[in-house]
DNA sequence: GTGGTCTAGACCACT
DNA sequence: GTGGTCTAGACCACA
């Protein structure tokens, strides 16, 4: 586990380890039934308060991603909420239309913007790849 | 000029209101050189604190999105900021990769999102298109 | 609002101070669309640190009770979930069959534990009445 | 003896065996004198922590619940503590009001909730006679 | 004025 | 060892 933090770009750190460790399971690199690194662990590591690491990880739990044992430690959840199609659709539609108007607002046009589509799509499954091959 | 306003989902105000104006002015319901209503119009229009507003616009501003005349009044700027390339290709990869990541944590396959992908941009064109015409 | 909170007996403040907000709310001293006190002012109030005051509020914004915005404060929600009648009847009923056990444990009686029953529903009839007659 | 544990929802898995062994005795399946499983015994079943069995015997022989003989194991006690009338319907009564609270939340009228309350009796009832038939 | 974030550090509960 | 609670206090963001 290896997680990128700025401690200056305005972003709350709790925040941005939420965001890591979901980016973490979602590529694979961390999987479901998995032990999160301790809080002091993580907090020495990033040298932040373990308050700000705890808080990060009750956020996970609130949306259900991990599910924590007092005493034993945090680990991913097996199971993931089920949600409709429609919901899905709706809850990514707006993150892609976040990036359409951003595209735009950049003038960048169609062709370029399918390219990159494209090129993250590959870049998300070579790291999902090597998390896979490697076991890890 | 309709602003779409959550005052319950912690995205601060002035925050919306900024991405509302942006996505007005990516979408061509604003063109450049148009006046934006006053902040006190649309303070009164979504019930906030006009200060609230007035940070939207200094946001907008910062960015080089609109320019303020003083005693005219806000309109939006002729020209955009010039952006490399790879500057610009990394800005929107950022937002791709946020949709990315919550695609895969809804179980959304690789069909679905690209079919959501193509959908969107061509709801996009629609409304760029239907302002166009409206001549608005 | 005056809230009832023991320092000692280990349940957790930011709890207790959930708690006896979630009372207020069912017996109507708290109404939708009120305004609770300010995190300052409770803290000050039962002589806490405001940020256990705070994560109280966190956890009534998670359970959807109170809706916090940023600058203003936080108020009661207007809408409840809605919630089908079995998985009510189920959530309710674990905290009666609690009592039951309690009321065995401690030897009760049927009869006794019957009309110490309806005697709570009364206090909690005359509570909600008393509140309503003061239009508060 | 089957004990019904769960590590994720936050009660304190001693707790929780205390829990359950108090509703054992409540209900009739565990009598006075009968001896409880060996601390091994229950942790091998329920995989958890040696220990956390222990302390759950050590709350249960505090309450005056179970005794435990050297070197012979732990057992049922066959006299209850006595407790006032006034003590008993405070305990019983506080239990109860946490219910009501949460019906009301929920907003279950007076009808279901009396209904429901009659049943929860009649289940409790029909668990204990189970329990004297079987001679267990 | 409101609530939010973060720190440093103490102490506790649970396994 | 794990995570949880709470404090005192600084500083920030928002309306």
């Amino acid at each position: 586990m290896l997680l990128n933090i700025s401690h200056v770009d305005g972003v709350p750190i709790y925040f941005q380890i939420a965001r890591e460790i979901k980016h973490s399971i979602a590529v694979g690199s961390l999987r479901p039934g998995e032990q999160l690194p301790s809080v002091r662990e993580i907090a020495a590591q990033i040298t932040v308060n373990p308050n700000t690491v705890a808080k990060a990880y009750r956020e996970l739990e609130a949306e259900g991603i991990v599910e924590t044992r007092r005493g034993t430690g945090t680990f991913v959840s097996e199971q993931r909420v089920a949600i409709s199609r429609e919901e899905r659709a709706q809850m990514v539609g707006k993150l892609i239309d976040r990036a359409l108007d951003e595209a735009n607002h950049l003038r960048m046009d169609k062709s370029e913007l399918k390219r990159l589509f494209l090129e993250r799509i590959r870049a998300f499954k070579r790291e999902s790849e090597e998390n896979r091959e490697a076991g890890k």
